[in-house]
DNA sequence: TTCTCGCGTAAAAGTTCCGTTAAGAGGGCT
DNA sequence: AGCCCTCTTAACGGAACTTTTACGCGAGAA
């Protein structure tokens, strides 16, 4: 039976979740602070999480970063009609989608299928595979023409999370998060540093990528449409 | 069998719109006040309300505030000619489009149809397909005939309040403050220019646009009524 | 008709962001 | 200690993006 934690402070809410939630066949465990969350999620494991933003204490974006430590579980955020910009920071905090409220149940719901079930194939592909060059994520190694191409360890870390989100805009604040931590959320230099040295070892043009995109003012992208 | 709710004050536009709505097919449940609305669409979950603006007691914005609370249920509004900051103010509460009063039946029975076919399906996957562009919400792109289309942070930061809301008049307030903020607010320029880099980067001919549609005065409404 | 207002468009001006390079600091290994 | 590898940090030129300004057009009001 799949389980869903939601943690909101306001009643109604959590009542509507857990009865139309538990009406679709879902397990519902049910917390109203930010605190009572993280120690039913750590004490009773959820396979996805709904988290308001708004919560009082320890809000819905520490909540996400609590998560986040220790685990990869799907998370989706409720938040008011409020400025894009700050939904951002709660994507780039580690959310896989978010809701606006007031929402439909309908599409509540819809949202939940498919973030259950894009985490459902987590059945990591041991390599990806590129025209240029080959990424071994059971052995982290890279290879080139058939030759290793030495990364060091935070080259690795950088296009290890590019590499498992293909095709996804990450942003440079969650990347920068996944690799030196939630203290290092503004160095941006260190991507352009890093990421320059990830073309010059794997793109076949680095002043041209084809593979490791910049989206200026939003982060990078790894794509590989090559029909593999 | 469909059902609308409308709430209005007047007998005799209360007893046409039955009439018309009857007529049509739909069923029809009717209120002379705010309150009587409210405590109908609790008991009565309608699939549409009609609600004019000018009603005595508590007012049409009211009504949407209150069914805004715990429903996305398609709201219209019905209003005078010379009432544009009701209208603006009733979109910004939530609703989803209005009619002027007098008004034609057949422009009514129109958006009504409209509004209708856009709360039908919630897709389940995060991606909205027209006819000519592929809007992917999960990976941040937006592709064109098979080919990638680059848009700037601040292009897509509108595309993705426009597209989250299809069907629906976005009035230029609220897009102003979710893209840029509460203090933008004003700053109307910036979406002509934006939403024009749009047109010409995602429609077929930018300047009769098909899909992002100007509402002089108010604001934009992303349309897709391809039947996909 | 003329006037006004809002919109679309283009381009200039201003600002931020990115790629690149290089030098210094720290740590592990021989 | 000395060497090597890696990480950190700063600086700069150029690219990308945002903001601002200006002007033409068309719809609706006077």
């Amino acid at each position: 039976m799949t389980r869903i934690l939601v943690i909101d402070d306001e009643p109604q809410i959590l009542r509507a979740l857990s009865v139309n939630l538990r009406a679709r066949g879902y397990e519902v465990d049910l917390a109203a602070t930010g605190e009572e969350g993280l120690d039913l999620a750590a004490s009773h494991p959820p396979d996805l999480v709904l988290v308001d933003l708004g919560l009082p204490g320890i809000d819905g974006i520490e909540v996400i970063r609590g998560l986040r430590g220790w685990t990869t579980v799907p998370i989706i955020t409720l938040s008011v009609r409020d400025a894009e910009r700050d939904k951002v920071d709660a994507l780039d905090a580690g959310a896989d989608d978010y809701v606006t409220k007031p929402f439909g149940m309908d599409e509540l719901l819809a949202r939940l299928r498919a973030s259950l079930r894009r985490a459902q194939p987590v059945p990591d592909q041991p390599t990806v595979t590129t025209a240029d060059f080959v990424v071994n994520l059971a052995t982290t190694s890279v290879s080139r023409d058939g030759e290793d191409v030495h990364l060091t360890p935070t080259e690795w870390s950088i296009l290890n999370v590019l590499v498992r989100n293909p095709g996804r805009l990450v942003t440079q604040r969650y990347l920068l998060q996944q690799v030196w931590g939630p203290n290092y959320a503004k160095e941006t230099n260190y991507l352009r540093v890093y990421v320059a040295g990830l073309r010059r070892k794997l793109e076949p043009d680095p002043s041209q990528p084809r593979y490791l995109l910049t989206e200026a003012g939003m982060g990078y992208r790894f794509v590989n449409d090559d029909l593999i």
